[in-house]
DNA sequence: TCAATAATGATAAATCATTATCATTTTGTC
DNA sequence: GACAAAATGATAATGATTTATCATTATTGA
């Protein structure tokens, strides 16, 4: 049986708060201020928990462990602030065609793109 | 003083030969075939070494530990297949404008672009 | 309200990649 | 060839993230 705590509740509603891939350790800092006193175990469970029940997808980034949002958005990529190593969404599709990037008789089935520098909180 | 060693030198002929970035095993399991009794501690110091001086690069991909090329190689991206996990250079250069793709007041430095899929042999 | 039990939080343990240690081997110089 | 010192290889140690453990707390259905 799942239950409904107000553990849970928090950790939720930081995913759909703040809007972009959060590290686990983001999610406690944020989520702490919901509920203080909450563990990290309880983060990592419930981030686990809600990956397996198709609510978060799990974001990796490159030289990073990976981080977690909401599912259900569109395709979009990221933003990797090289100051303070916030992850943000990025608006928009992507119009380019990458699969005639791959080498003859390679099969592409998806990609990833990521943008480094600053945000506008670090400029 | 620097000396030339068997050892050093496979693993910067298997950097050059296979032509793609190799983990860190990876560089062990050809280099093996070179010089038998190879060390995975041998591996990581003369990587270490070459990114050091220059002469290679580390390669960083979602998920994944660094791998390794050689440097002076001009701006690409890479295939990453989701069978074998080899990874490979893509040629060519990128057309998109990707700062474009920033939210306003962010400041874009670099990019980084992964294609996955099949690769030729795992089709 | 109560009992059953799922969930929590503190922390020990597990993982995995990487680095340090050190006795031994190999290289470069005389 | 001999010597000094760098390099190697085996493996212990490290660091960082994630998971397991378990006593305690909180939730849910009766």
């Amino acid at each position: 049986m799942e239950r409904s705590t107000r553990q849970r509740q928090a950790i939720r509603e930081v995913l759909l708060e703040l809007d972009r891939p959060l590290s686990p350790q983001e999610v406690l800092d944020a989520a702490q201020s919901k509920v203080p006193g909450l563990g990290i175990a309880t983060v990592y469970r419930t981030l686990k928990g809600l990956v397996e029940e198709g609510a978060a997808v799990a974001v990796e980034l490159p030289g990073n462990p990976p981080r977690y949002e909401p599912s259900g958005k569109t395709h979009h990529h990221h933003f990797h602030c090289t100051a303070c190593g916030k992850v943000f969404e990025l608006e928009g599709g992507c119009t380019s065609d990458f699969s005639a990037m791959a080498p003859p008789g390679f099969q592409t089935q998806g990609h990833e793109i990521v943008l480094y520098g600053r945000c506008a909180d670090c400029r």
